[in-house]
DNA sequence: TATGAATGAGGATTCATTCAT
DNA sequence: CATGAATGAATCCTCATTCAT
């Protein structure tokens, strides 16, 4: 049972942002959605499987835009330095512009079940997968040798880029996000170590 | 209303975190935790508040012996580097030890509520205020310079930490989170950077 | 938070009503009167905030009913002693005519709480008016003075029509309570007194 | 199991007075009426079969003593108009002596459940035989003749003191009740009939 | 396509009562 | 006599999902 795409598919998928990040996670009930996205509670199902269904959609759509959009950028340049910094530029630039957003990939839809965020994990596995070609381009241009263990790498740079955002939304995003870009690409680069 | 404390306080959140483990946070139901902790369901509410209580003071209590132990082994060493390593390996240590309070703490606690989470990120306040201190000593000893951003340092490092241990819960603790003190200590203070 | 009406909506008072005079107060559970007005449990939810807003709604429809039937009755006929007879008259022709709401609302509705009982007296309000106006029409008309104490007379009719009416319950309803109409009105009437 | 008298009996008694008027019925639990009481919980049980055996027995203690000294005073005087005057003075005089204990008995015992109510009935009983010996001395003295139907002279009686007393509890004890005796008295004798 | 009324499963918590001490 | 820690039964309400229209 494929699900349809129309224009109101995105309606409920943008509904169930503001709601989710207005309400918070347990707060946000399907009739919620229905009714901030200008439809029935039933046609919410002409368009997904179940509830599950919106909050993964939700996420693969926006984190699949972001994803593209990295891409494309990261293509533009070719030092592993520069890769980096556009990596984390964009990762923090779309956080930054849509806050609901923010709120609700960062705090609200962590709550959700390990059945719902196995499934969020393959989306997010994309976004890995983007590290480490970034962290590729690092291996393949001698910026570093393969005695950095490429796993605990890209963990802490997607660790890094996680709790820096999540603080700042706790923070209620009060401070621009995308001017914290170069410090963490610094501090990812060369770490703690600041000896000459 | 203070609760008490006595042989069955413990018995109760052991209880939990078993139970939590093995059904997932919404399935943890108040009288599958008193089954497991050999008590009427009833009692359990000599010892608690409610049942938001009992997650509180599970986490509350667990963390907080881990947070104790990392405090006396850290004050035992003198460098940054030491501290840090410690640090480290004694979060690491204490999930590997534990891991049904690994899948608990990694994975299934997030799942509560913004109230919640309100109350146990005051516990985490205090493991944030240890790596603090862990950075003021490198400040200290002039392993870095206050060119050097404190709070996204902190914020690297715990980032770090949780993503590559909520990796390993993913991964079904398959491998040994200890032995990866050392690498990612190391990754923390030189960064990604490894030219000579 | 407006709730609806509908055919649903009386099905579910008239099955509450069923349900508290067969089982008791306390024993009337929503699932029962559910079970009995032929809907689901759910379905009392889109028609009444919650069990207490059945339990208010039911004695508001009834009392209202029975209440707006008196005052029509008591328009028609002019004099006092009439009116009071007309006021004694429907009340016990109400009661008489629905023995469970007879059940429910002399004996088992009066077990709900102090905050229910507030509400109810509002409704109750009105037929204390009702007898207020009937009592008025016996001043104008010159059947008694002011000497009369209003309040205290006011008790009197209503504390011996509840008495009536409950001790007929209490006795399992088994004789007639329409027939004491007359009886009663020459004892409000005249009092105990019978010396010529 | 008879259950002992003691000192302990009436402090029960007049603990669970105190707490029902102070906490509502519903909110008088044992463990509270304990602590007032000064014991322990389980201490009431060497007392009193269950938490019913508390409100029959404090119910028929205080009544019982009001009823005695009701019947002394009534067998004082001689006239049936007296006998009902004392009847009535001695009933406003009781409640309007014991602030708490009228909340109790016209309010909050009202909401016990049907099988308690049969068994404070019982208790009744003993008063309304009282009033059936005042009415049976009206009879023979000659003040009205047998065409007054005994029980429902009784019934407004009672249900005009006992609402009239209700009023009074529901108006928080505002105004002096035992000034009240001479008009009901009055008004029970003679009606609302005032022509000469 | 779209609607929205109807469904019904599922769980935290209270409190009267007991009984080992 | 007295204690008080422990027991465990019992129920209202929410909300994702369906289906007749």
């Amino acid at each position: 049972m494929e699900k349809k795409r129309g224009p109101k598919y995105h309606q409920i998928i943008d509904a169930a942002v503001k709601v989710i990040a207005k309400n918070g996670y347990h707060q946000a009930q399907v009739s919620k959605i229905a009714r901030e996205a200008g439809v029935a509670d039933g046609t919410i199902y002409l368009y997904f499987r179940n509830k599950e269904d919106i909050l993964i959609s939700l996420f693969k759509e926006k984190m699949g835009q972001a994803i593209e959009k990295a891409e494309v950028k990261i293509a533009e340049v070719s030092s592993f330095e520069e890769k980096l910094f556009w990596l984390i530029h964009m990762h923090f630039t779309w956080l930054n512009h849509d806050r609901h957003l923010a709120i609700v990939t960062q705090l609200e839809l962590r709550q959700s079940n390990a059945k719902m965020r196995v499934r969020m994990n393959e989306v997010l596995k994309q976004y890995l997968d983007l590290i480490d070609r970034v962290l590729k381009a690092g291996l393949e241009s001698g910026y570093f040798t393969d005695q950095l263990d490429h796993r605990l790498a890209r963990q802490m740079i997607f660790g890094t880029l996680d709790e820096v955002t999540t603080s700042w939304v706790m923070k209620e995003c009060k401070y621009d996000l995308v001017s914290l870009a170069k410090p963490v690409q610094d501090l990812l680069l060369r770490g703690l170590c600041r000896k000459k």
